[in-house]
DNA sequence: GAGGTTTTTATCCCGTTCGTCCATTACCTC
DNA sequence: GAGGTAATGGACGAACGGGATAAAAACCTC
């Protein structure tokens, strides 16, 4: 295996000579982010190898503890960038302008689908609860995070409160834990669960059954009154 | 240190010998597979250490490797154990002397209360869903398991139906479903959860909110015509 | 183009960890 | 109590895996 093989990249033509060296500090960490995310996600934090991270660059495992000191750190990296990645997102909901069910609907719809298209994202997530979120402690990235889901959900609840829409009275957070818990499980443990109840949490009929009666759930709630008690 | 403190048991009293040793196959099994259950509960199958788990039994890392085969092996015996037991507390509920929404509202209390209470369970069905069940594929005896839920909440269905207090056509499996996605969440991302929203989602306070909350958004779906689309 | 800094490559190191080997002790049967 | 089987203990091995060291190449600035 000749230096060629191992690098993978020669970016200028040098016939008969070694391939020079292009720096590309940037890319490197990104390119090294990436692959640690679908190796974290896949594999876990103790499941994850900073040998296979490396093996899948195109740079070497030396830059790894160059660019980000270690493996914990790496994974921290990861968890920041995905936690940034919904969040930003969220934050450009803007559901404001619609009927308070509608835009309960919207947001349950947007939900539903991010969660379902980022499963690196839940994969993670849980990886970090297993670990009772002890990385994520450390990060000041996250908890700095502005979280603009709770202000929008309130403000939608307030709304449909005075014009009579909803009644019971439900808190902004217990309503967003809800909301994600139904999301969230339905990819966290579909491995589990498809295997016990021999379905298909990903097919497509399931999907939008699912994504239905979810709101379908949450929208009665928010529309009956308390039994009180 | 001396052979009478590595043990920590000695059954016969016979000074100035060697203590004697006392053969004890199925407590020796049972002593290895509780220690285990807390090891991978707690650290995940990856994280999970063989000599961790050795060290905490009154026997050997050599007794796991006998009774068991290997970490793996053992990682399954532990998921065959909770599962079998919390199918089995499944299977001696008996709803059907119950009205269809106090039936109902009787296994979600149930289903939450369980869940709060057995974390081990919640989380090693977490780990294994980070390995996408792979190891439970592997195991028949959670394949044959009995699941008697799934028709104990069909026929709560189905009497409310025919009772006239549900109107919405859902699922017995989906409902199940949510159900569960609502108390397990509550229990497997409260480490995240509680950082990002600065919540607590093991008070006191929080836990009662969250089961009315919860028994009331199912109830409320069953009861609510279907709006069609 | 010289000097210093940043980025990169190649190789080595040592603690950890799963698993095994072999000898020994208890137990059961006749 | 003799002989065979089941259960146990303790130490050892070999591979793995995170991390470190040293040196070279590219880059930037003046």
């Amino acid at each position: 295996m000749t230096a060629d093989d191992a690098t993978g990249i020669i970016r200028k033509a040098n016939p008969g000579a070694k391939p020079s060296r292009k720096n590309d500090p940037e890319g490197t960490r990104q390119d090294i982010l990436e692959v640690a995310t679908e190796e974290f996600a896949s594999l876990g934090f103790s499941g994850g190898r900073v040998d296979a991270i490396a093996a899948r660059t195109r740079t070497t495992k030396r830059m790894i503890y160059y660019y980000f000191g270690g493996k914990e750190e790496l994974y921290l990296a990861v968890l920041e960038k995905v936690y940034g990645d919904i969040r930003a997102i969220e934050n450009r909901l803007n559901l404001q302008d619609l009927e308070p069910e509608t835009a309960i609907r919207a947001l349950i719809d947007f939900t539903f689908d991010y969660q379902e298209q980022h499963e690196d994202f839940i994969r993670l997530v849980s990886i970090e609860n297993i670990h009772r979120a002890e990385h994520m402690k450390k990060s000041k990235a996250i908890a700095n995070l502005n979280i603009t889901v709770i202000d929008t959900l309130a403000r939608i609840l307030e709304r449909g409160r005075l014009a009579g829409v909803f009644k019971a009275d439900i808190q902004p957070i217990d309503l967003h834990m809800m909301i994600s818990a139904f999301c969230f499980f339905r990819v966290s443990n579909r491995h589990t669960f498809n295997l016990i109840f021999h379905q298909n949490l990903a097919a497509d009929d399931t999907r939008s059954r699912h994504k239905r009666m979810i709101a379908d759930a949450i929208v009665s709630l928010l529309k009956t009154e308390a039994v009180g008690g």
